[in-house]
DNA sequence: GTAGCACCTCACTG
DNA sequence: ACAGTGAGGTGCT
């Protein structure tokens, strides 16, 4: 199917949004995109204005990629500053995608102290062998492992799948969920603060896993995640916004204590707003991409 | 409340 | 080559 995204006036860059670092399961052949999104194979590209796709309806792809969200005006509302200001600028029509829930929070306690090429791997293995088998185009592909396959896996089955110290972290978190003590869809409605400190009740989910399953997957586009790179962006251009023992004291250490990781994220909550979030997909791609090429 | 450190394994660096 | 380094952090002391 096609879509013309200039009539809809949907600004839209399939290659920077696969790109941008919040996706593990899309890969480029050729020039398509070929993705496992829930229990499909999404096959894509884009030429100019006009977006291909099959392997879903219309209406599953706008969701996923959040046609709906006015970027025109979400930018306008977080452009405070020439930095932010270039960041959104040099990725034009980057979005958010909205992740499952389930996929979104195993795949981000797997992210902890990874690289995404690691990161990559660990999730493509583990739904090669919990997930379910799909064939497209004389190609396999695996399904995101329902909750319950991951429940009553073994840690060593699950280290096979490169997972390490996250094998026991997954396990346990899969068990919760599949045992329903975790309410995804309730997590929707509920306010960002109460939420997040639900998650955080997690195995392996501290506030910048929650933050991204936050933000990914549940709708609170308020979520500002902290990493490493976001960390440096801080110190590198907003310093000026905190105490300067502050800011000495986070670039000594590596990893931020719980209250620094607060005072950083609720720092950018007041100052790009209700979409804090998007803020956070900018300077977090465009930072890494001035640092150093992309991986891939 | 903060500080320090271990943690699995991989990809990239020199 | 091959050891060293740091990675979309979290949990424990």
């Amino acid at each position: 199917m096609d879509l013309e995204l200039d009539k809809h006036s949907i600004p839209f860059d399939l290659e920077s949004t696969l790109r941008c670092g919040q996706l593990f399961r899309w890969e480029k052949q050729d020039d398509w995109w070929y993705g496992v999104v829930e229990d499909r194979v999404i096959r894509t590209r884009q030429k100019n204005h006009i977006l291909e796709f099959e392997g879903a309806p219309y209406k599953f792809i706008s969701h996923y990629f959040r046609f709906q969200d006015n970027l025109p005006k979400i930018i306008n509302k977080i452009q405070r500053d020439p930095f932010i200001t270039l960041a959104a600028q040099t990725f034009p029509g980057l979005r958010l995608v909205r992740q499952d829930p389930w996929e979104c929070l195993i795949s981000y306690i797997c992210a902890t102290y990874k690289n995404i090429p690691a990161i990559k791997k660990m999730i493509n293995e583990l739904s090669k062998r919990f997930g379910d088998q799909l064939t497209v185009d004389n190609q396999n592909y695996y399904t995101f492992p329902k909750p319950k396959e991951l429940a009553k896996s073994t840690i060593n089955e699950l280290r096979m799948c490169k997972l390490g110290f996250r094998a026991k972290r997954v396990k346990q978190a899969a068990m919760i969920v599949d045992s329903n003590q975790l309410d995804f869809e309730k997590l929707k409605i509920t306010e960002y603060k109460k939420a997040r400190n639900e998650l955080t009740q997690l195995p392996g989910v501290g506030n910048k896993v929650a933050d991204c399953i936050l933000l990914f997957s549940l709708d609170k586009l308020e979520a500002f995640p902290v990493d490493l790179w976001i960390k440096r962006v801080i110190q590198q251009k907003y310093a000026n916004h905190f105490e300067r023992s502050f800011i000495k004291t986070i670039s000594a250490r590596k990893s931020l204590s719980q209250n620094e990781y607060d005072k950083i994220s609720s720092f950018a909550q007041n100052y790009f707003g209700e979409y804090a979030g998007y803020a956070q997909e900018y300077l977090f791609h465009f930072f890494r991409s001035q640092a150093h090429r992309i991986d891939e």
